[in-house]
DNA sequence: ATTATGTATTGCATTTATTGCAATACATAA
DNA sequence: TTATGTATTGCAATAAATGCAATACATAAT
């Protein structure tokens, strides 16, 4: 018989396609996992994922089990709560800042967890431009946010790194002026052609330094705020423009635009941030464990995509 | 985390109440299914049932687990059917006949442990006066009967013992009429009162037997279909009468008669019947051997209950 | 082409959990 | 008192789960 511990076990794997990373996440060895599947799969009868050296792919007999096994756990979370309503386990409200771009990558990890392992928790979520985040600190409702982090960490500031971003610089497939780049693209060309950038944030700061280092004085033809907007920006063919891989990566309009080449030395630092004098909240300390255990899967995902079409 | 195995255990454990009995049911022995409760309680942190040396009892907390444990087992029986429809599982409808008082008791138990190993069998269920029982079985629709077995088997009747019931003497507490009967009964005396006789069925042959055995030439007062009603007309004072002790135990009328003697000798065997000629079916031979592992729950609950309250 | 990394699985020895028997303890009825 | 019915516990045997290390394959980087 099913066992909803095994339940929980595939919502994870649903969610990652990936039998290492489930088994991390479960504090299991891949083997235990594999065989925890093989359990399953006999018990129902049922192919539930296809599993080859490739990876793991949910099946549609996979999504009805998962369906299943979500009704379950709710009902599960919703009778401990019944029991003794709450008690020792995570419960209450959280509020979370991030950018569109944080939460499509971190968010739905970090949510199908929590649902896992403090169903009681209601997560709220907020989203704008990432500049602002650490600001919204201040913001006695916003308990944490995903944020770029500054040269100089503010103080009481708690923060967890959760990847660490490249920065591209992206060209527009077809330009709306008659700007020019070539395939062996020269600095000095780049003063020449219009560029969008951020308003303020350090995504600004990155952008400024490169400029400065390169010894670039690019012609800004618009400050934007929110990553996903320059790519917008760019792709309709307003200029160059720079922004983390995965911005790009995400975007709408990310066939609409080349990357030219991937930023070096940069420092595009995305944390977990929270006020230190939250640190003590039970449930900020069971957010930051949660994500330090999830980290390790955000970083291989990103790094990956190569192959760039560079023109 | 709970397997729903032991779902499943604790549900049969809330309709029998009696861990010895369940762990039968279950095929486990009763220190496994004692350790069971103790991992089961302790998951959840809460006490579902009171075990003492008297026995078991559900606590509230154990009912709302019960809910819960219904639900995800429906939920489960619905996944496979979704999975592989029904395929190899045992499923289809069915339709059993029973006297209301056979449905009170038997009926519960069964359903209870369909539902729990072959969740896609529908049972229809259709109650009326077991004189008929065994005639029903002539219907096409009705696959199973509970009856009395006659002193005679038909040939193409196949069945199996349930429970023998002790048949009892019953006497109104408030007579309608000045007919006599003091404590110390003669058998001369009960030619002079009134008795309600059943009309027909096995009952009719025991009771008239029983009669001529005790050389009683009884007044008739009326003659009933319907065992039930048999105690309802002598609760409401029209005679004595004569029916299965558990028809007596459970009648609302109860505290309107009292039990003068349980008759001796008496042979009523209820059984479960089908056509022989429908052994084959996989449902009914599914129905026959869980009834059978089922059957010796029957007995001793209902032989139980002495003290009787003689006048 | 070769190397490196990422993926899932399998054999094996170890550890851990489960199981049923028999014994125990208590309650209730005969 | 005796017999029956109830649940639990100690114990030894059995069964199951686990992680390590090795394996096999795919894909990407060099």
């Amino acid at each position: 018989m099913i066992d909803l511990k095994d339940a929980a076990t595939f919502l994870r794997l649903c969610e990652t396609e990936n039998l290492t990373r489930t088994a991390s996440l479960c504090g299991v060895s891949p083997s235990t996992l594999s065989r925890t599947l093989n359990k399953l799969e006999s018990t129902l009868q049922t192919n539930l994922c296809i599993r080859d050296k490739k990876g793991v792919s949910i099946t549609p007999y996979g999504r009805k089990f998962e369906k299943f096994a979500r009704n379950c756990l709710n009902e599960y979370a919703a009778l401990e709560q019944e029991l003794h309503h709450g008690a020792e386990s995570i419960s209450g409200k959280l509020k979370i800042y991030c950018s569109v771009t944080a939460s499509y990558l971190f968010i739905p990890r970090i949510l199908n967890e929590i649902h896992l392992s403090a169903p009681h928790l209601e997560v709220k979520l907020e989203t704008g431009d990432p500049a602002d985040a650490l600001d919204k600190l201040e913001d006695p409702q916003i308990d944490l946010v995903i944020s770029a982090l500054p040269q100089d960490i503010p103080s009481n500031i708690k923060f967890l790194d959760l990847i660490n971003l490249p920065l591209v610089l992206l060209a527009p497939k077809q330009p709306r002026f008659q700007f020019n780049f070539s395939t062996d693209l020269k600095n000095s060309d780049l003063s020449k052609v219009p560029f969008i950038i951020p308003e303020k944030g350090q995504l600004r700061y990155e952008v400024e330094k490169w400029f400065s280092a390169m010894d670039i004085h690019p012609e800004i033809y618009a400050e934007i705020a929110g990553h996903e907007a320059i790519v917008s920006m760019a792709g309709l063919g307003f200029g160059l423009a720079i922004v983390p891989r995965l911005v790009y990566e995400i975007s709408p309009f990310k066939n609409d635009v080349n990357v030219l080449r991937e930023l070096q030395w940069s420092n595009f630092r995305v944390a977990l941030c929270s006020k230190k004098i939250n640190a003590q909240d039970k449930k900020i300390q069971f957010i930051y464990d949660l994500v330090s255990r999830l980290a390790p899967s955000f970083t291989p995902d990103l790094t990956r995509r190569r192959n760039e079409n560079i023109i």
